[in-house]
DNA sequence: CTCGTGCTGACAACTCCGTGACACCACGAA
DNA sequence: TTCGTGGTGTCACGGAGTTGTCAGCACGAG
């Protein structure tokens, strides 16, 4: 069975995890502050961290970029208070696989769990950079040349291009890029889907109205085609 | 599609909701009270519940421990007044998987619903691909292709290829396809069908008048012949 | 303050879908 | 066999839903 790391230093949450969690027989760790948790995800190898965001010595969302910047690619689940941060968590920039937002149902968040540990083939991981007819876009320096000319693009625009490029070839619905870049909680128009593929295209396309890498599939969504 | 119970006694709030869901082609139950919905939330098996948490005769807290004190694991998301035990709702003793605020947006509202059933384990995936005589669908893509030509489709002829071809080479009743393409709720003509079909004829069969690959099983249905 | 960014609503243009009409075909009865 | 009935193939029309586009507003950063 999966080893889980539960970082919280909530005595009281913490007791409860790790009873519920026990009962499912996954084997578990357990940390109450973020130095030690930090230790054990590092030492002991999990197959998924529960972590906390707001830890003693060290926030989860240091944990988090640490753990990442090292290469490591355990499964993180956080654990965020309602509204807090949970937007930046879901950013692009940290590299948290999933997040519940207390107070939760342990029913959802065993859910997730076996979600998370279910998924053998990992989403595909957004390019650094991307390249195709006379465009280049840097996704890290968040720069964009065409024909060798600098093109400004928003953070949102880059949002969107790089889910549909990680997705190249797919047909992507506004929903689902609602949700992957726009992030959970937020719920704009799909409308505003639309205007920023505008946007895309009249700054990347050699001719907007005849878009050849930002194509509509009527009724269903857009893809990238490179 | 999915089935969605609604159990709220505000008639306004409920007609509401009823119309919006009957509109993203969910197929909606509806109580006015808390027996009913009781009654309903076990007797139909939905696969989400809408529930509000005071109503007249059983309050949706009630309903809610009921349920869960059975097995019955059936999503459940609260829509609470504000600041009304919105808590203990998520909290570990209540079994909801969501809950929203009143007022709540509508938006909001269907975000999480769907969020909530994309969740669940879907039904065994119909094939990505499907190739046949000179024909390549790729039903990512949205795009096929006939001996190297590209061929436009639409996306309820996807749909409808797509089904058919995930009971290769049974025979598929016309009603089953509006079900299952169409969704719940939603019932055209039989004739539509008809249409749909003789349109994929049209596009990928050689001879459309002598069809080879969708074939017609008169009285009975269509099946897709590999 | 001003500017940039993002979101919404409105409008027009367009695609797709559903329906009805009619001709034709399959099947069973005589 | 022939006929009749009901199912099916096909077409064109009109409505409904989607999308491209633009103008305007809200919000936060500088």
């Amino acid at each position: 069975m999966s080893r889980i790391l539960v970082i919280e230093d909530d005595v009281a949450i913490l007791r409860g995890l790790k009873d519920n969690l026990d009962r499912e027989s996954y084997e578990v760790l357990t940390a109450e502050d973020g130095e030690e948790g930090y230790r054990l995800a590092r030492a002991a190898n999990p197959d998924l961290i529960l972590l906390d965001l707001m830890l003693p010595t060290l926030s989860g969302y240091e944990i988090c970029r640490m753990l990442r910047d090292e290469g490591n690619s355990v499964l993180i689940l956080m654990l965020t208070a309602r509204g807090e941060e949970a937007d930046r968590v879901l950013g692009l920039d940290l590299g948290a696989d999933d997040y519940v937002t207390k107070p939760f149902s342990i029913r959802e968040l065993k859910a997730r769990i076996r979600a998370l540990l279910r998924r053998t083939d990992p989403p595909p991981a957004p390019p650094d950079t991307l390249s195709f007819g006379d465009v280049v876009v840097d996704f890290l320096q968040y720069e964009t040349l065409k024909g060798g000319n600098r093109v400004e693009m928003t953070p949102k625009e880059f949002g969107v291009l790089r889910y549909l490029a990680s997705r190249s070839g797919e047909v992507v619905s506004r929903y689902e890029l609602l949700e992957k870049v726009w992030g959970y909680g937020k719920f704009p128009t799909t409308r505003t889907v639309d205007n920023h593929l505008a946007a895309l295209r009249a700054k990347l396309e050699d001719n907007p109205a005849e878009p050849r890498y930002l194509q509509t599939v009527h009724r269903v969504g857009y893809k990238f085609v490179p």
